[in-house]
DNA sequence: TGCCAAGTGCCACTGAGTGCCAACTTGCTA
DNA sequence: TAGCAAGTTGGCACTCAGTGGCACTTGGCA
């Protein structure tokens, strides 16, 4: 979770007291120092939290870094049952659904999510761990679509290639959006909503592009 | 490169040798006794090789476990600028060059790319290196056709979703590939080939895919 | 033959991530 | 309200990937 919320028992609000701490040391750390100069000892202790609580809050050093982008994908899978409950184009369904995943994550999400992506931008380890966490929606995508549509041939196929193009046009908009000059303090959810809704609105066009 | 040429001076074959060594110890023992339980320096002391040594040769343990997927998307870059020469669809200039990059792999390239490919399956962080590799890849087309086409308005984008298609028509290949029976004996490049062609045909219509 | 730079081996080091276990919370029960 | 059982935490030592430094070797070349 991005900010902490107010539910829940008192330790599972410690919990998330803790990986709230945490990432906000972290990412302006990441931001101001390169992500390999901040060591996870370093982190800890700033956010008094231990080292092994550390590895029991993130799956590793580069989730944490990505947890504001991850966090969507993350909210994604949890709602996928209803997601694919709709009817349409996948490709449509899908981008509606990130958009509304967006638009609800928590309050303050836009100012770690930009510096979140910049990292991603930069450093190639991080961005290919974003990557794992796409690649386990487009499973899960891939796994409920052949159990629906078992009779149709090639169904499978059919989700991988929409969720290819889904997340690309995701990466395409988070690019944008994190590129536009400070954007770290100005970015807001609903300029990247619309650039979200823009970017699979074009891919369909974009997959005939030519050489001349 | 996945067998060493018999080019070069001395001393790069000697290199390439090494390297050889490392792939042919490497990937039947990660098969065997799984990824993790297999260590650099036990790697190193089978195939006589110094760890420094490795890390000269490898960019990490996950590239050396992936290299003979890599070298694919490797060489595809290599030849980027000749491929995108050509004039058509860019999907279909990509999947063309794609089968030709893997027919003119080196003799005896199977065998290997078949452990590579069920190790990423497998193995998430894997998985996410050899994305790494493709997003390389993506980067280049990208840039190389924002240079080309520079008037074009979204030309960019065009290109990250056409590489997005790519990939995913790839990996549905390979992965098709690779679950036959045996196919750590069996699978052809022939195969692979017409596997390839087959999900790069079938993409564009994937993407029309509705939910009922 | 002898020089030189590229490549190599060795060793110590850093930092991520894990296993273990004792100490502590917390929520529940008597 | 005391006490208990289950689950959580922190500290510590450990493994292993990956790197820096430096002396040494070796292939390529004059």
């Amino acid at each position: 979770m991005t900010t902490p919320p107010a539910t829940g028992t008192l330790r599972s609000r410690r919990i998330a007291r803790s990986r709230q701490r945490l990432l906000e040391v972290a990412l302006p750390a990441f931001a101001e120092r390169g992500y390999d100069a901040v060591t996870v000892d370093w982190l800890c202790e700033q956010a008094e939290v231990s080292k092994r609580s550390f590895f029991r809050y993130f799956e590793g050093k580069e989730d944490l870094a990505l947890t504001p982008l991850n966090d969507v994908w993350r909210t994604l899978i949890d709602d996928l049952d209803a997601v694919l409950a709709r009817s349409g184009p996948l490709l449509e369904v899908v981008g509606d659904a990130l958009v509304e995943v967006v638009d609800r994550m928590p309050a303050g999400w836009e100012r770690l999510a930009v510096l979140s992506a910049r990292l991603s931008g930069t450093n190639p380890a991080i961005d290919a761990a974003g990557m794992v966490v796409c690649e386990r929606f487009t499973q899960r995508v891939v796994d409920a679509i052949a159990a629906r549509l078992a009779t149709v041939p090639g169904a499978d196929v059919s989700a991988r290639v929409v969720c290819a193009v889904a997340v690309a046009s995701h990466r395409a908009a988070v690019d944008t959006w994190q590129s536009a000059p400070d954007a770290e303090v100005l970015a807001t959810r609903a300029e990247l909503c619309a650039l979200l809704r823009e970017s699979f609105a074009a891919a369909p066009a974009a997959l005939e592009a030519r050489l001349p």
